[in-house]
DNA sequence: TTGACGGGATTACAATTGTAGTCTATATTG
DNA sequence: CAATATAGACTACAATTGTAATCCCGTCAA
């Protein structure tokens, strides 16, 4: 079991597309991509190809065109992204983190009681 | 009024000890880090020049020691941050990231608790 | 059959980053 | 005053990243 490759920013524009839906073609991947990034087709072919050889996709060849398939799964993505995050800015402190960005970034009335009950939630487990 | 610096990894190792006491000198900058890395002084020193070449420390000369101070405010510095991270891995989604954290991470009761007055404030403002 | 076109593979290249080592000028010590 | 220890300045160098362009090979149109 390996140890999680390093994704860089701009590969993870790729994965986020690939983990919505797979599997997709390379050219799936640059369409998708299109209207959120300014990237030449060239350059996503590059980015796929890295993370191909990161391990955090792979391909199936069905003719021409290959398949891909995000091998590093989402939720370890998000996970070691925000281990990595809380860590360097907060120091690990969780609660900090969670004040900042309540504090600085807009919530709706709902997110609000979304949190409010998921807290709570976690307050009742052990 | 420029742009915030971008700050490496390491790069925020530095920030971190800096903003927490100010100023410094670059030994003592490196005594500090000496606890939490491995690093040796003058990658150290390397990183501080990096800082204040991209505007996120000054320095004042002393006499042979400079003291240095960041310019980087350390709210600034943070909020750049948590966007990048908000952005990247959540596509700016700040509901889905607070569930993340708090459904994965630890939180004492009393996180839980001083998080819910904080929610509970916040929901009052308009 | 041949030449163009469209995939993926390979190569390019500068900027940033991690990780130091060397150079230079000065302060300190015999 | 000469030799040395230092502080900061400059240099080094490979890996990663952003951003493509070029190469090679097989298919399709003419």
């Amino acid at each position: 079991m390996r140890k999680p490759p390093r994704i860089s920013e701009a590969e993870w524009q790729v994965m986020k597309i690939i983990w919505k839906e797979q599997p997709l073609t390379a050219d799936q991947i640059i369409q998708r991509l299109a209207d959120k990034t300014p990237w030449h087709r060239k350059t996503i072919k590059t980015l796929i190809g890295r993370l191909v050889r990161k391990g955090a996709l792979r391909f199936e060849k069905l003719d021409r065109q290959y398949r891909y398939w995000p091998l590093l799964k989402e939720e370890n993505g998000i996970r070691g992204e925000s281990r990595s995050f809380l860590d360097r800015v907060f120091d690990g402190a969780l609660q900090p983190m969670m004040a900042h960005f309540v504090r600085h970034q807009k919530l709706t009335p709902k997110d609000i009681q979304e949190l409010q009950a998921i807290l709570k939630q976690k307050g009742k487990q052990p």
